[in-house]
DNA sequence: CATGTTGCCGTAAACGTTTACGACGCTACA
DNA sequence: TGTAGCGTCGTAAACGTTTACGGCAACATG
């Protein structure tokens, strides 16, 4: 006798009072329910998510999907361990666990999430490193499974989704820079079909039209984003007769590559070339020069992920009552040497 | 009608069959299979894991705990995802998944590791950051859980690991350091109850007797993992009177912190300072001068930490005829300019 | 007193699988 | 011909929960 048919036995009442008790419904009496928590507190019952999922069609756990092989930020550092403390905060208040589910290097993400939902492990879904026309996005709304996605995608239709401030950065960083008397800014932008890069190079261009200066798509490298990316960058920015002299990247570990490609021609981020980093972390911090780059809350942003996640549940949307949400996250410039201001 | 009933019923035969073609038990004809399998691929059929759960008591799924705040090597690079990679190419053999349980920074890892076991969710684990006497061992040999720890403990008993070669790496770093002509090698080591740092300790110390050297506890630097701990490490080297002419690094971003502390000194390691790191990631090769380091393969040692544990579950060990394993991983060093050689 | 209401509890069905068991038809062999 | 064996399949129980439903006692209300 296993389960909460022996927690029955031993307190002589029947199953469906002790599911009752525990589940806190209301028929049940103050006493008989004290009983049963005792009982299952001293026996160490827990519930079997098996036979729970079985009846209610549910898992009460949320999904979060990354790829482990999407050379995008994340991929290299500790992007995405402070997005899960945020994003576990959230769900606790619900009795919600977080699983990971890291797709393969080299698999499909659409196939391998395929395959997840079919298993039926998740109630509901977080994916990240959204690509252009993320196929992901139809299947979730088609298949009627709450998610929210990390990163915008241009799928048309109305989907929720929260995104760090790409374009916003993009464009505090040109303003920064032609306001230090830059005019020949160059960006850098990832080198697969990644949509943040997308976005970054949008707020890029809108910047310079408004500073009235024109846009040369030849200062546009899409490298890589991961520390070789950089290191390429700065070999094809050095070769160029007519050199910019700032440059804008989408991945602040860009930098480390680029900084040795100009060491090694005796030149020197900030005092030859202005460089601004998109995210400061760790690493970005402790680089010299120090990386002038963009702030933000990680922990902060897994909760917003998280309660947007839940408002789109039918079962939880009470304690969240805005709904489908499409947000950008701000973040904050902590300037360092890097730009040469 | 859902699931292998509907099924059953498109082909007008009985769900028993429909389960054991789908199955591959022996006693269904190839005739009857063959329809079977081709309207389950027609229907978009898949079990449903909760039905399967109940009945079989087991998951098809493999957890993998890391540590959030854990401050340790993986809390802040790419380590994990190399090792995900490796460790489900050896699963998908199985159909088994892997998902990742990320343990909320400032929760008891074993708290969080029972909730996850009373879930059942998944059928086997492997825990990262082993801590010294490491609870969550003894629970999980008590629980009967199959589990290998990807790094050692000194809890007594037999149990499964698979671990980095800290010693040997200790023991190489003092060779070419006394080989090169330092006598006085500080070393960092972390500041918490991380096992490795026990273990990588224990090798310098061996290596130093081996070399007719004495041991000075002064030179034993216990800082965080991390890169402002390698920030406060450069402080306290500078800050000696005796300094030593060499450090070996148990994390190797300490470097980064390390080398502003030094250059804030007009000092640069590998002329004032010899250092060596422990492990090389992107950020090491990157850094200038870049970092002697050791080398491992992740998606190999993924690979052994999988094999390892479908080797202790009696369902998949007849493939792995190993049995239990306690294993060092080796480390190649890949020479670099930090230590001045 | 008759009737309705309320509080509490037991019964049993249902969720979607897997699998032990037995049944059936056929072949092979004594 | 009788029977044993084999290949194939259907039946039904079981896994551990949740919950709709009804029942029973106690109490309130007319």
């Amino acid at each position: 006798m296993k389960g909460i048919r022996r927690l029955a036995q031993e307190l002589d009442i029947s199953i469906g009072t002790v599911s009752r008790a525990l589940n806190g419904r209301a028929d049940v009496s103050p006493d008989t329910r004290q009983r049963v928590l005792e009982a299952a507190a001293a026996m160490g019952y827990v519930p079997n998510q098996a036979g729970r999922s079985l009846r209610q069609g549910n898992t009460n756990a949320i999904g979060f999907m990354i790829e482990l092989g999407a050379d995008v930020n994340g991929g290299n550092d500790n992007f995405f361990m402070g997005v899960f403390d945020g994003v576990q905060s959230v769900l606790a208040r619900h009795h919600l666990d977080l699983v990971v589910l890291p797709c393969p290097t080299g698999e499909d993400p659409a196939v391998y999430l395929q395959r997840m939902m079919a298993r039926r492990l998740v109630d509901g879904l977080i994916i990240s490193a959204t690509h252009r026309k993320d196929k992901r996005i139809d299947m979730l709304t088609k298949m009627r499974i709450p998610f929210i996605t990390l990163g915008r995608s241009n799928t048309p239709g109305d989907y929720p989704w929260i995104d760090l401030d790409f374009d916003g950065a993009a464009r505090r960083a040109v303003d920064r820079l032609v306001s230090a008397g830059h005019s020949r800014i160059a960006i850098a932008v990832p080198s697969n079909d990644i949509n943040l890069g997308f976005v970054f190079l949008d707020g890029y261009k809108s910047a310079l039209a408004r500073h009235g200066l024109a846009f040369d798509p030849t200062l546009v490298f899409r490298v890589p984003s991961s520390e070789l990316g950089g290191y390429q960058l700065g070999h094809e920015i050095l070769a160029r007769q007519d050199r910019p002299s700032a440059v804008i990247l989408n991945y602040e570990l860009l930098a480390l590559g680029l900084y040795r490609q100009l060491g090694e021609a005796g030149l020197q981020a900030g005092r030859d070339l202005a460089v601004i980093g998109f995210r400061e972390n760790p690493v970005s911090r402790y680089m010299s020069p120090r990386l002038t780059c963009f702030r933000l809350s990680l922990t902060g942003l897994g909760a917003a992920i998280g309660e947007a996640l839940l408002a789109t549940m039918p079962a939880y949307a009470e304690a969240y009552p805005l709904g489908r949400t499409q947000r950008i996250w701000p973040m904050e410039l902590v300037p360092g040497e890097s730009d040469g201001a």
